[in-house]
DNA sequence: TATTGACTGTGATATTTATCACAAAGTCCT
DNA sequence: AGGACTTTGTGATAAATATCACAGTCAATA
């Protein structure tokens, strides 16, 4: 388990009986690159703060395509699993490890008691959600007005923000978080190399537009 | 201004003094259908808790296309004006009303100081992120992975859900919300009509399907 | 170095959606 | 009744995206 000072560097401005309870109750856990940590209809049974790494949060259709929504980085935390009393508990998106990842894993049960007993945790939660929300805005705004071009350079850019100007990505993961197909992003790629907005190599490309 | 049973009415659970606070501070508005509640890009000044009739949220983009999201509803609220100190203050939405509405205006300045000061404001606050998060994942569920024909059929049925099997709704109108064209709605609905799930009327049409 | 498998490039074609063009039908107003 | 305007229907065509087919390239490894 993390020390009192590790938490505090990740989730600063908690109050000192918060950094105990989550010492007391939650669990370390890791996963290794790839790994699936949460399933679409899967019962939530903890929240999930993440300490290292970086995690992709997906929408998944009946046939297991998926849609890419936004990552969550060090510090953050999955909105969707920090459920109340009130609300339903089954996954509404499904979670994925970038990197490999450690996160503190909290069981619900938790979730009101923290929520009556400590101000600041309170407070993370609602700063949880308003993120998530916005970035689920920038989705949708990307998603319902632009064609797959625009689309993808808005992708591109959201990775080179996480990962730097490098990107280890074959088309085929490409069009797997946006939903079309390997063809279409090895065209659309093709286009912006001649454009010179990046250079092509053989799993990986790297961004070199200047805007 | 509403009297505190009304207000408890619409809001129920809430402490005594945070109806006491509403009654001091908040103002109550109305507007007449189609009147815009919120621009995009606008700097919010207060938060708004629907009283009386039907707000539909909408993505915008630069040319001043519209996307629809969801419907607010009396007793709930717009999660994006509810801003605390730490956060921009730009509308990300587009707020419209459908009806003749009515709302409660708060100034922002009293959000964080109601969420230090009342439990039951703190849990509203958390539950209406919550609410409308998950409503703009069922959103981006449609967008992301389904034709124009699915995608009109759910935006009918919540439609439906809203106003009952009779839709006061032009083809145009119909249009902007789903951000297609007036021909394409026109040619899906003659189908729906074919297949015995609508029947089709000028300025309006009902849902007769039954599944 | 030969084989295998993953990755990439690209033509051809199909499907979906957008756009243009125009006619027909309903509504409102005088 | 006669325009003027809005709404709806629908053909023709264009543009965007999806799908199929197949070849070429690179990397790992037996």
């Amino acid at each position: 388990m993390l020390n009192k000072d590790q938490i505090k560097q990740l989730f600063p401005d908690w109050e000192d009986g918060l950094y105990e309870s989550i010492i007391e109750h939650a669990e370390l856990r890791t996963a290794p690159a790839g790994a699936t940590l949460l399933k679409m209809g899967q019962n939530i049974k903890s929240t999930m703060l993440v300490v290292e790494g970086t995690v992709k949060l997906y929408q998944e259709n009946e046939e297991g395509a998926e849609y890419f929504m936004y990552h969550l980085n060090p510090g953050e935390a999955c909105a969707v699993t920090m459920v109340c009393n009130y609300h339903l508990e089954q996954s509404q998106v499904l979670a994925k490890a970038v990197t490999d990842v450690s996160f503190l894993a909290i069981p619900i049960e938790f979730m009101d008691k923290w929520l009556n007993q400590y101000k600041s945790w309170h407070y993370f939660v609602i700063r949880t959600y308003r993120l998530r929300y916005e970035e689920l805005l920038k989705t949708i705004h990307e998603t319902a007005f632009k064609n797959m071009d625009e689309r993808l350079e808005f992708y591109i850019k959201r990775q080179v923000k996480q990962f730097g100007n490098t990107l280890k990505l074959t088309h085929q993961e490409i069009a797997n978080d946006l939903n079309t197909s390997r063809e279409v992003v090895s065209r659309l790629l093709k286009k912006m190399e001649n454009h010179q907005w990046i250079v092509l190599n053989r799993n990986s490309f790297e961004w070199i537009k200047k805007d």
